[in-house]
DNA sequence: TTGTAGGCGTTATCAG
DNA sequence: CTGATAACGCCTACAA
C-alpha cells in the first residue's frame, strides 16, 4: 500500500484544505473568501473565518504564487542595496507596500544595463506582481516591451504606457535654483562639479547651472567646470584641480551633496574656510549634510517619498487604478556653507 | 543548429517538461540532472543539457519551492533598510548569496522584538531555506527555537547550538582602543557619549573605556559620561550637555560615528576647534567619517566582511557543513580629529 | 451560492 | 539508471 505524505503529516503546517475541513466547506470556498473573489454566505464565511483564526491559518504566498495568482511581491530594481541616496526610497517602499500586505525584493543591478536585465529575469521567475525600477539603465522600449505583462513603476525618466508609471524629479529647475541662490549672495564666478554624464539627473543640474548663469547675465566659463562621477573622491579631485588651475572662483556647486563633501574635504586641505572663503552648495539634501561642518547649504530631493510614492502607485495599478501621483518641486535649503563672497 | 524564436516562445514559458520532450527523456530525469541529485548516462545528460541551452530554460524557483521546500532565498532580518551602518553588510551578504544563486529577502524589524517576530514569520511563511538575523532582538531562547526547523545566522551575540551560528565583534577591545589612543596622546579627562543601554554593543564599548581608564590609573568620572542613542542629534545634545556642566575635558569619545559626528557639530557651534581645543574619537568607521572635518579618528567595525561571513556561513550550514568564520580583530584608525591636548 | 476537478512547475517515491 | 505517479498548497474554470 501507498503511504501519501499527506497521511504522514496530518497535524502538519495548517493549510487552506484543513480550514475547510474545520468550517466544514469545500477548499474553493475558503479561498473564495480569503481572495473575496466570489459572494459567499455569511453563515460559511463566519465558519471560515473562526477556522482561519482557530487554527492560526496563513496563506502560503509560495503555494499562491505557482497557482497562478498573487505572490504578494513586487521586484525593486535599485542600483547599490547600500546607496546613501537611495537608503530612504527603500524604506518608502517597504513601509507603503507593507500596509498593503505586499514585500518588497531587492535587487542590485550596479548601474550595468546587461546586470539589470538578469535581475528583472530573476525577479520575473519569482513571479514578482510588479516592478519598480530606480533610476534604471535600461531602454525605454525594454521598459515598455517587459510592462506588457507586469506593471511597471520606474524613477528618474519621464516615459508613459499601459501598465508604465514614471515618477521624475525636476532636476534642471533643482540646478537652476541652487546657481541662483550663489547668484543673489553676490557671485559671480561659480565653479560646477559635475555627475556622470551617463545619468541623466546630472545633465539636467548641470544644464540648470548655465541656464541661471545665463539668466544673471552671467558668461559661462567652461574652465570652471570639472567631472566628477558623484562619489566623495571626485568631488576631492575636481576641487583640488580647480584650486590648482589658478582660475578664480568664489563658490562651488556641486552636482550632488556627496562631491559637495569631497570638495570640502579638499577646501579644507588647502586651509581655504567655508563659507569665509568659498561658499558650497550641493544637491540631495542627504541627512548627513546637517551634520557636516558647516551644515551645508542643499536641494532638497525627497527620496523617502520617492519610495512611497512608487510603491503608492505601483498598489494602484495592481488594484487595476489608474496611477497617481508626482514629486514635489525642488527646494533650496539655504545653511551655512554658502554667503556672501 | 540555429535556434529560432518559434521554438523558444512555443507556448507560454520554458517549463521542465518541454525540455524532457525535447531531449527524449522522462522529466525526472531532468529533475536529477538539474540537482545532481542521481547519476545520470553521459548520453542522456548531454541531450538534457542541449535541450536546455536550446530552450533557455530556466528553473522556477516558485515550483521548486512548493514541490522541494527549497527556494534558494535566506531571509535577512535588518533593523533599518537605510542603517548607515548595516548598508554595506547587506551588501556583503547580496554579493555573497548570489555566488551561490541564492537571493536575500530582507525585512526590517525597526528594532522591535514584537515586530521582529512579525518579521520571521514572514519570512517563513515564504518558505526562506535560513535566516539571518542582524542584532535582533529576540531572546536566545526564541532563537533556538526556531533554529530547530531553520538554520540562523546571528550577529552581535555569541550563542551556539545546532543549526545557529553566531557572529560577534569584540567592542569591548574596541572601546579599550579608542580610550588608550586619547590617553597616549596625554589626554586624562575623557568624556564618553554612551549609546542606548539596551544595545549589547554599546555597554561593552562603555565597559571598554572604563577598563582603558583604569589600566591608566585615571579615575572614572560619572560626570564625563552622557547617554545617546547611536543617532547624530544625541550626539550634539550630549556634548552641548557637557560643555554646559563646566566641567573640564579635552576629549570626547563617542560610541559610535553617528554620534561624534553629532559632536563635533555641537563643539563647532560652540567655535571649539577639532583637535586643536578637542579631540575626538568615534566608533564603526563609516565610510563617510574619512570625509568629515577633519578626518575622523574611529575604530574599524568591518560591516560588509560581517555581511560575507554570515552569508558564507549560512551556505556553509545549507550545505551540511560545520560553520566557520569569525570577524577580524577591532582596529583603531587614527586620522585627524585627535591630537595631543 | 457552492463543490468538484484539473492544473501551476518541480521534486520525491517507488517500481522497474 | 530511468520513468510513472503522487504530492506541494492554492486558484479557477466548470458544473450543479
Amino acid at each position: 500500500m501507498k503511504i501519501k505524505r499527506s497521511d504522514i503529516e496530518k497535524s502538519g503546517p495548517v493549510t487552506l484544505e484543513r480550514v475547510a475541513d474545520l468550517a466544514g466547506v469545500s477548499p474553493s470556498t475558503v479561498s473564495r473568501i480569503l481572495n473575496g473573489s466570489a459572494v459567499v454566505s455569511t453563515a460559511k464565511k463566519k465558519a471560515v473565518e473562526d477556522a482561519i483564526a482557530h487554527l492560526g491559518f496563513v496563506p502560503n504566498p509560495v503555494a499562491r504564487g505557482l497557482a497562478g495568482g498573487r505572490t504578494l511581491s513586487i521586484g525593486v530594481v535599485t542600483q547599490a542595496i547600500d546607496s546613501p541616496f537611495y537608503g530612504p526610497t527603500l524604506r518608502g517602499i517597504e513601509e507603503e507596500l507593507d500596509t498593503a500586505g505586499y514585500s518588497p525584493l531587492f535587487v542590485s543591478a550596479h548601474w550595468d544595463a546587461a546586470s539589470e536585465a538578469r535581475c528583472i529575469d530573476v525577479l520575473r521567475s519569482r513571479r514578482v506582481d510588479g516592478l519598480i525600477v530606480l533610476h534604471g539603465r535600461l531602454s525605454d522600449q525594454a521598459l515598455k516591451n517587459t510592462s506588457k505583462n507586469l506593471p511597471i513603476v520606474i524613477t528618474g525618466r519621464s516615459i508613459k504606457g499601459p501598465g508604465l508609471f514614471s515618477l521624475n524629479f525636476d532636476n534642471f529647475t533643482g540646478g537652476v535654483l541652487a546657481t541662483e541662490h550663489l547668484i543673489k549672495l553676490g557671485h559671480r564666478r561659480i565653479a560646477f562639479i559635475k555627475g556622470d554624464p551617463l545619468h541623466p539627473d546630472a545633465t539636467e543640474r548641470f544644464r540648470g547651472y548655465k541656464s541661471a548663469l545665463q539668466a544673471a547675465g552671467i558668461a559661462f566659463d567652461s574652465r570652471l567646470v570639472m567631472s566628477g562621477d558623484y562619489q566623495e573622491i571626485t568631488g576631492v579631485q575636481a576641487t583640488n584641480h580647480l584650486l590648482d588651475s589658478g582660475q578664480k572662483f568664489t563658490a562651488i556647486f556641486a552636482a550632488n551633496d556627496q562631491m559637495a563633501f569631497g570638495a570640502a574635504l579638499s577646501l579644507h586641505q588647502h586651509s581655504l574656510r567655508i563659507p569665509e572663503d568659498m561658499s558650497l552648495v550641493g544637491f540631495d539634501n542627504l541627512a548627513r549634510s546637517l551634520y557636516v561642518i558647516p551644515p551645508m547649504s542643499t536641494v532638497n530631493q525627497p527620496a523617502y517619498e520617492l519610495g512611497q510614492l512608487a510603491a503608492t502607485a505601483m498598489l494602484q495599478m495592481l488594484a487595476g487604478k489608474k496611477p497617481t501621483g508626482s514629486l514635489p518641486a525642488p527646494q533650496l535649503i539655504a545653511r551655512d556653507s554658502s554667503a556672501r563672497p
